[in-house]
DNA sequence: CGGCTCCCCGCCAGAAATGGGGAGGCTATA
DNA sequence: TATAGCCTCCCCATTTCTGGCGGGGAGCCG
């Protein structure tokens, strides 16, 4: 199996479209016995990208019930940093308990190992594998796998990154000192009489630099101007 | 060599304070026989924490200097996902190539590859390992052990994470659906107005879940609660 | 040197956001 | 059943933000 993985990964590298992953997917699933592998991400703009083995049903459904807002699974993956068993989730919310019913309905195992994956402007990767399996064997699956499930994770992150970027390449615009303190400043909640105060200059100086900032962020205003220059991480609050 | 990691990891995961960490970086330099091994990461708040085994001097002196702002490896490591060898970077820039020099200058070696790494919150770290040698056999070093590094940066990630965790604890606030989609609309860049014809309710209506979504995320106001919401990863731009 | 960016300051007027107040219906949970 | 939370709507006055105008000095790069 390990041979197998190394050669998933050398292809993984070489990949050159989005229907490599796919086809990787459809191998890992294979390669691991598992029903399901799935990969997908949120780039910085919201746009959605998946490659996997879930069924079209399965997919459709998600979307149209929004699963994406009340899915334990992507809640807890977007607060942590370490991958999830999903039975160590909490799914006694009502809604969290019918979409795992209606998950096994559309043909998902019981049991998931999901890695979250960040990357820089705000990018985030779920790599999902899952299977119909006790507790047990299902933990004892994961710890033999979670390395090479990481490695793999972020071999598909990093293509899905390069296809993106052949695509659009933001270059994230770079903000003059006194602009990212502005930024951070108002991020932080204060006003600007209070930013300006806190930086010892003039209310209109501050100005200045967060209407600068606004026009280099490309935002529509000053809370957009923040929200991007977060997401783009070029400021922390 | 490679038994010799594995145990340094299982160390790293009964690790239970920050001195263990930086008890593990030295272990690391004599493993792989480098000059420095370095963890240090960036929290929301903006603090910073560092392991590692350069001099008091440098690190002293690279505060002093401010180097945070100018040095090509936060830089680079902050727009991309991938890890990065030093030599790739571009230190054309003259204050670039004085801090290189000061580097050298204090016991660093000429080469260097640096794991970025991203949590939840805005969580961002690098671990760094550095020595003295010449670029084809750095690549060669770097080929050998990335797997290994990955690992071992993951799991400093992961007790400094935990670590952090234990001083705060912070639970994230609830926000109710459409709390969530006014503030995603508001953090978009909408105007009020725009939003709440987006959302189809009254302009007011719009204002109860702003104010509403601010109180609940303890916000100054709509640009500190939607930069709260973005640090908490309640919403996406 | 000229051109560039960054840094700093002033005034004005209109547009937008904020912080209170109050009111009703609906659903779900206790 | 009752309480709590969510969703919806309206008015008020005040503060804050936005977009435009003007000015000057410092430092870097070709």
């Amino acid at each position: 199996m390990k041979a197998k993985l190394e050669s998933l990964v050398a292809s993984l590298q070489t990949a050159t479209s989005l229907e490599h992953l796919q086809a990787a997917t459809e191998q890992l699933c294979d390669i691991l016995k598992v029903r399901h592998v799935v990969y997908h991400w949120v780039n910085s703009d919201g746009e959605r990208f998946g490659a996997g083995t879930y069924s079209d049903a399965w997919v459709d459904r998600y979307l149209e019930k929004d699963y994406l807002r009340m899915d334990p699974v992507i809640f807890g993956c977007f607060q942590r940093f370490t991958p999830v068993i999903w039975k160590d989730l909490d799914w006694s919310s009502r809604a969290a308990a019918a979409m795992f019913r209606d998950a096994l309905a559309h043909g998902l195992g019981n049991q998931g190992y999901t890695i979250p994956i960040r990357g820089p402007n705000g990018q985030f990767a779920l790599f999902t594998v899952n299977d119909e399996r006790d507790d047990d064997s299902w933990r004892a699956f994961v710890e033999a796998h979670a390395r090479d499930l990481m490695i793999i994770a972020h071999e598909f992150n990093k293509k899905a990154l390069e296809f993106e970027r052949d695509g659009e390449g933001s270059p994230p615009p770079a903000l003059s000192p006194r602009e990212l303190t502005a930024m951070t400043c108002i991020a932080k909640g204060m006003s600007r009489a209070q930013a300006s105060e806190e930086m010892g200059i003039s209310e209109h100086t501050l100005r200045v630099y967060i209407e600068s900032a606004r026009h280099k962020l490309g935002a529509l205003n000053t809370t957009h101007a923040v929200a991007r220059a977060l997401s783009e991480g070029i400021i922390l609050v």
